[in-house]
RNA sequence: GGGCCCGUGGUCUAGUGGUUAUGACGUUGCCCUUACAAGGCGAAGUUCACCAGUUCGAUCCUGGUCGGGCCCACCA
């Protein structure tokens, strides 16, 4: 057969995904009895691009799903979007020039959906395609469908019902940009300039009028001060017990308070404590029983509590207030510091705290179960799990879930206009919007009020995205969703550890009491050339389309396996092209092969019924002992790669396949069988054929184990010849290699053929000779006998072009295994 | 302040209680060898961050130092 003399892989990726998805290769198959290993696939926020972190750890969990299917496992693999929540809205908001809040939520929500359907999705899943995802694209959700949203609401119900799920009015994280609470896992750190201003409090002490000097960082929120406190061992206070300190500007009196928690080490060791200006305001607010004050308004304007600086914003309030403060000559230093405030992940804006109504899940009660529940899971690599344990144990809030916004899953209730009663929807209604549909319920069962306030709230995007392994096996009937729950794997990369791994088992165990996954796998994250994260802010982002244009997806796959899981990698373009040279390097080595296989039936001695390759040929009667060697040392990949890859390091696989292809079989055995392939009639026809056997194993096997990391390449090589043969659709559904009985003796004599055909190698390139240059005598020593070196001797003789050789016994005591001497 | 990870030829990395310490990119020499010249085959290049300890022996184990990254906390 004449093939092709290159590779192209635009054409080549295009139609074996073609292929994939028209055979339903892919294809979960409900009725198998297999084996079912199950993915809880990450669905990808849909309002960004896919970037190149994205292709990393996406590609990573695809290795592992094709080797577990080549093992013979029926893959339950689905693919989900998540489109729901903020970073939604505000691509609608930015891209349509609109507001959410000057809408109908409605309106809003059906703009929303429009764009996700017509202009986002579609391109959006068609880029994950071309990363030559394994996925069964038909077993699909959106975190916004209703399929989702009834999953969500059901959840919202029974966590409620189990009194997990509670309201109240408390003081919350709030974002003023996006007007909504948030949790505490949507923080985020951000270092900002700022002004630590010392600002001048007057007391009361014995008649006379004294300064106090207190340090803040938010001089706006003095109208809302209710307290000053001292460290109680601060003695240079001790004299202010029990008096009163006059706010200025404001002039109100607030007490002057000990508390433990105020550090006399930091300002003038007086503190101001005004709610709800941080966490520490909070926690004294609640100890000393202090007065409510709210300053801030939800838009982050100032409340009519500031006077004369209402309605204005806490930027501009500040400016104003310290002017004021200057004037009045109470603002008497300025120290410029950097300090770390919390932001809101989604929007950068500085976190207010906000008192207002919510719903929380209850779980603060849960942190030894939830250590527990992360200890049962199995995590690769191990050292990942530390961060979910830390997390727990930092954990301060319970979880807020209500979102005052307006894309998103809404709560399935209601409450009695009148006593406030909270009245949920009926179950076998959802999914509700009780905006616009009415409670099953005609009248209040407490107070037989008949009108009833809908909550507007959504619901947290984690809440729904919680669920994942619920939503995608409720789209298989019923009888499958035990075996497919709880699920084999769950992959993602470690920065949503926090978020999303640990919210799913929360929910996981609150409803079922079981982890919803054996395995999880975490993948790194790329990083830029100079080993920072590549971030949009940063402007060092690479986008993985262009990559795969410039490359091919092979490419950026086997780049991707180039590093351990869970291991961060540097993205450096020039790191592409060693698999590109992987890809001309496995097409040329296969031209070869399958030129001299043509005539190569292998007399297969079963044939699968299913069409899954497992039919080796029969072994020839006369295997040679160089063919006997390339076996044995394929057979010792076959168990390494395999081991390896079920423990999830594919890049070990890689890494020995690579080499054994391209070190052990091209370089050295496929020039020794050329003399056996290329001169029947000098070496016999046995020999031919034990040649033919060795190498369509090999590259055979070869192919299969790459096959997981390199779909589209061992794909076409497969279809060019192997699949004859082999017989299976597709190699991807062909069975992994199996590794055979090792045959040590051959191994031994393989090395001294190896070894002898090495040294002509370098002997001739040290003499810059050609490599076809005949060389007269080799003198080979070795502590082989005599007939194990006479058993290789035509192959060494045919691979160094060599005309006579000779062989010895070296010492029983050698330190080297062999010795040779050349002459030309 | 706490936790985790990491520090190996110029660059990125593999790895193990005893190896001539992987491999790739780069550098360099040679070779049109009947698979491969936008290629192949050779060669050079690393005191395995530093210091101490355990050990017959440490790049690998322990402790410390320095440096880098990530996460969390603080954030008046």
């Amino acid at each position: 057969m004449q093939l092709p003399d290159k590779y192209n892989s635009k054409d080549s990726e295009q139609k074996w995904q073609e292929f994939w998805q028209k055979e339903n290769i892919y294809k979960f198959n409900p009725d198998s009895k297999a084996e079912i290993y199950s993915i809880d696939t990450p669905p990808p926020t849909v309002s960004g691009k896919m970037h190149l972190g994205h292709a990393f750890s996406y590609t990573q969990q695809d290795f592992v799903v094709r080797f577990q299917r080549m093992l013979g496992k029926n893959i339950f693999y689905p693919f989900g979007t998540d489109d729901n929540g903020i970073p939604t809205e505000r691509l609608v908001e930015k891209t349509k020039k609109i507001k959410a809040r000057n809408m109908p939520r409605d309106q809003f929500a059906k703009l929303c959906l429009d764009t996700l359907e017509k202009e986002l999705r579609p391109t959006y899943i068609q880029d994950w395609k071309k990363l030559g995802m394994s996925c069964d694209w038909d077993i699909y959700y959106t975190t916004i469908n209703e399929h989702c949203q009834r999953i969500s609401q059901k959840s919202f119900i029974d966590l409620f019902k189990i009194k997990r799920a509670y309201r109240k009015k408390a003081a919350v994280m709030w974002c003023p940009e996006c007007q909504t609470g948030i949790s505490q896992v949507e923080c985020q750190d951000k270092i900002l300039d700022s002004f630590f201003n010392d600002i001048i409090f007057k007391v009361n002490s014995n008649g006379k009028e004294e300064d106090l000097i207190i340090a803040t960082t938010r001089p706006e929120l003095l109208p809302a001060c209710v307290a000053v406190f001292y460290h109680p061992d601060d003695k240079r206070y001790q004299k202010l017990k029990g008096k009163k300190a006059k706010v200025p500007l404001f002039d109100f009196e607030v007490p002057i308070l000990a508390d433990p928690r105020a550090d006399p080490e930091k300002g003038t060791g007086l503190v101001m404590c005004c709610t709800f200006g941080d966490q520490t305001d909070m926690e004294w607010q609640k100890a000393h029983n202090l007065p409510i004050k709210e300053a801030i308004t939800p838009d982050g304007k100032m409340t009519k509590l500031a006077g004369k600086y209402e309605t204005h914003s806490i930027q501009t309030a500040r400016k104003l207030i310290l002017e004021d403060l200057k004037d009045a000559r109470l603002c008497i230093g300025q120290e410029p510091i950097k300090h770390a405030v919390n932001v809101h992940e989604r929007c950068g804006t500085e976190i207010e705290f906000l008192n207002s109504k919510q719903w929380f899940i209850k779980y603060l009660d849960l942190k030894e179960d939830m250590l527990e529940w992360g200890a049962k899971l199995n995590w690769y690599p191990q050292h990942m799990k530390s961060r979910y344990d830390h997390w727990v144990k930092g954990l301060q809030w319970d979880w807020l879930i209500s979102r005052q916004r307006y894309f998103g899953v809404p709560f399935p209730v209601w409450y009695c206009t009148k006593c406030d009663e909270i009245i949920l929807a009926d179950e076998n209604s959802l999914p509700v919007d009780p905006l616009k549909d009415k409670p099953a319920i005609k009248e209040c069962p407490k107070c037989k009020c008949k009108e009833f306030t809908p909550e507007k709230d959504v619901l947290d995007t984690w809440a729904t995205s919680s669920l994942t392994p619920q939503i995608a096996v409720e789209l298989t009937k019923k009888e499958l969703q035990n075996k497919l729950y709880p699920m084999s794997l769950r992959p993602q990369a470690h920065d949503i550890i926090t978020f999303w791994l640990f919210n799913t088992v929360v929910k996981s165990q609150l409803h079922n009491k079981v982890n919803p996954w054996k395995d999880v796998m975490i993948s790194g994250h790329v990083l830029d050339p100079s080993g920072k994260k590549m971030s949009k802010s940063k402007g060092n982002v690479i986008e993985p389309q262009e990559v795969i244009n410039k490359f091919s997806a092979d490419c950026l796959r086997f780049w991707a396996a180039g590093c351990k899981l869970g291991d961060d990698l540097p993205y450096m373009e020039k790191d592409l092209v060693t698999g590109q040279k992987f890809i001309t390097k496995l097409w040329n080595a296969s031209k070869f092969a399958i030129m001299h296989l043509e005539d190569y039936k292998g007399e297969t001695s079963e044939q699968s019924s299913e069409g899954l390759g497992n039919s080796f040929p029969k072994k020839p009667k006369k295997l040679e002992v160089v063919d006997r060697w390339i076996l044995t040392r394929l057979s010792k990949i076959i168990k390494s790669s395999t081991e390896s890859f079920n423990k999830y390091e594919y890049s070990r696989t890689k890494a020995d396949v690579e080499n054994f292809f391209w070190h052990e079989l091209c370089d050295n055995y496929l020039e020794i069988i050329k003399d056996r392939l290329y001169n029947p009639d000098k070496r016999g026809k046995e020999a031919r054929l034990s040649a033919q056997y060795g190498l369509y194993t090999s590259l055979l096997s070869i192919l299969k184990m790459m096959a997981p990391i390199m779909p589209h390449i061992t794909e076409e090589i497969y279809h060019l010849h192997f699949k004859n043969i082999d017989h299976a659709k597709s190699i991807h559904i062909a069975n992994w290699p199996k590794e055979e009985k090792l045959d040590e003796k051959a191994e031994k004599i393989g090395e001294l053929v190896v070894f002898a055909v090495e040294k002509a190698r370098q002997f001739k390139s040290e003499k810059s000779l050609s490599l076809k240059t005949p060389l007269k005598n080799i003198f080979l020593k070795g502590k082989l006998s005599k007939e194990e070196f006479e058993s290789a001797k035509d192959d060494i003789i045919a691979a160094t072009k060599t005309e006579n050789i000779a062989y010895g016994p070296l010492k029983e005591n050698s330190e080297i295994d062999f010795e040779i001497e050349i002459e030309i």
